[in-house]
DNA sequence: GTTAGCACTCTATGGCGTTGAGTGCTAATC
DNA sequence: GATTAGCACTCAACGCCATAGAGTGCTAAC
């Protein structure tokens, strides 16, 4: 059996009715609101096929019909028409940006807050720091601030500062760090950031007159070179209450405990991050818990690097149209006021 | 009539007992689990009167009695004790930390959980960034970055950096900005933090040769300037939905939504930061929205200044000693490492 | 191929009696 | 005078049952 096109209207009629309504639809509901032309007799012959091909579940026999993960999948991929946001909703979207603000966490909250208000689902923004392998020192710099204590400045080609506290074993001058800050220039500026411990430990073998000081500043500088951690905001968590499907207390707090755990947000990102949108579904998303939700992220740029991912997580019967329109263009707008802040 | 201690005993089982059950407690529950010398119809005549006195309610005729707010109030000035944290819980808590940590936000985020995986309710830590009234200018320093675009650098006598990105107006080249940086250095060094955009304000107007970068210049300072906001940061939300007291969803949803609006968590956490610990009861919490709640909170420093509030939302029926002693020892814990990473 | 008609299924709803925990009062007891 | 046994009364919670209504699936007619 195929699906004609009466098959993948009707189909579309189904879900988009449960998408609102979050009821079981019966086959007189689309014959009297989508399919006029049609009795409900000859719907319901329809459906019958269609929850044969996977489409359709019953919940009970006298219940109406619900879609299939299958059935959303298909939604996604060929039945759903783009929606373009409307003139309020994007000023509306707008208002949530201050485009002054220059700090990646502040930006990424007020876009988290942005899409979860827009779309009434949990928004998730994970950002990843550029990667160390490619920053080359620009300017290094001690600075003093007390006696025994010194400010290490890294500077790096993007204007990232890497700055470190140390408490030094060694009794130095201003006068001494500015001297010692020429030696660790000239060996350190063009280093890969990630390469400058191991440059650190070779001076340290050279010139054993300043060793101590060395051996504090490596020790300074591999705290701080740890690898960089992704880091993930949160916003809407609680819009999932509205929803039916979470209405089970316990059913709830299970996927709200997710929202809390770093690693499985990340988990749930990073899986579609490789495309510029991605869809999944259901199980699709990966973790038990999210079993019965679907995951819509999309990945943003700057420059070359990927940065991060930007996603929203709601029950399966999601309104798939208006949460890309909104994500797509809260992604843009994040991302352009990174470039226009990093630059 | 006055409460005599036989009456400041059964109430407290009451509360013990409502605390731990959240189920009405009845006079039958009393006499056998905690007063066993007297008889049901005796805690009954108790009750009675406490009831009168405005220290318990009854949900209706035939449930049991819950403590009143007023009750809970004198439970928490009076009749609690303390009760210290198990070896075993101290370790646990101990391993949530990681000493090494030095970004207080990544300290405050693991101190929130620690929180409220130990409590079971939700948690809220606030800190309060350094005034840039009190910190004065150690070394200010413009870094090439690449053609038009520079890095100033403002350090303060705790260590603190405040880095720019500026996008020059001028070409200025390398040594053009090393001799810019030690005049800035001459007017700036020594001056507070608040007072640095009205020094290079005048110096724009003294110096006209370079009054295109002391524009730039300013600009820059100034968005770095505006007042620096407290952070906020939460943990936990999702247990508050184990009580039976949110089972009503739609309750349970607006208290989250409170855990994810910053001025309300701010609000809530404001109020209390005089003392070093402060209980608020139901509506002193001063948000309808957490009308039946109650809010534990308690204030850190390090040196002189509060530097923070550390919180724990949970129901009015909360364990209220245990929070205390669980906060204790999160707040300082938190305290002694940002200590101990900041100087 | 479509549709009207009808028997059948199953949940949701509301009424109703029962159960049991708990109270408040009174009278007897210590 | 305080305590307690006894008892009538109250009220939510629970289970039971009948009813309503939405929906299906099948058959026969168009």
């Amino acid at each position: 059996m195929e699906l004609d096109e009466r098959k993948f209207r009707i189909l579309q009629a189904i879900i988009d009715d449960y998408i609102l309504t979050a009821i079981p639809v019966g086959s007189r509901t689309i014959s009297r609101k989508y399919e006029q032309k049609l009795s409900s007799a000859t719907i319901r012959n329809e459906m019958s096929d269609l929850e044969e091909l996977g489409y359709l579940d019953s919940p009970h026999t006298s219940a109406g019909r619900i879609p299939s993960n299958k059935a959303y999948r298909l939604y996604v991929d060929r039945l759903m028409r783009q929606v373009p946001l409307s003139v309020e909703e994007t000023q509306r979207l707008h208002g949530h940006f201050d485009r002054r603000m220059k700090q990646v966490h502040a930006v990424a909250q007020r876009a988290a807050q942005a899409l979860s208000n827009a779309t009434s689902y949990a928004s998730v923004i994970m950002t990843r720091p550029t990667q160390s392998t490619v920053l080359r020192v620009k300017h290094v710099q001690l600075v003093h601030i007390s006696p025994g204590v010194a400010l290490l400045l890294l500077i790096t080609g993007n204007g990232l500062v890497k700055e470190t506290l140390l408490h030094l074993s060694a009794d130095l001058d201003i006068d001494d760090l500015y001297r010692i800050s020429r030696i660790l220039s000239e060996r350190l500026v063009g280093c890969k950031l990630e390469d400058v411990p191991t440059a650190l430990a070779q001076m340290a073998g050279d010139w054993h007159e300043q060793s101590a000081l060395l051996t504090d500043l490596l020790e300074g500088v591999r705290d701080q070179m740890d690898v960089p951690q992704p880091e993930v905001v949160v916003g809407g968590g609680a819009n999932l209450l509205r929803y039916p499907e979470y209405s089970d207390v316990e059913k709830a707090r299970e996927l709200l405990a997710v929202l809390e755990t770093k690693d499985k947000l990340l988990r749930l990102l990073e899986q579609g991050s490789e495309l510029e949108f991605s869809i999944r579904i259901g199980p699709e998303t990966g973790l038990p818990e999210t079993a019965d939700c679907s995951v819509v992220t999309g990945t943003y740029r700057v420059g070359n690097d990927t940065i991060g991912t930007i996603g929203v997580i709601g029950p399966t019967r999601m309104q798939y149209q208006k949460v890309i329109s909104v994500l797509d263009y809260v992604g843009r707008t994040f991302a352009q006021i990174l470039r226009d802040s990093e630059r």
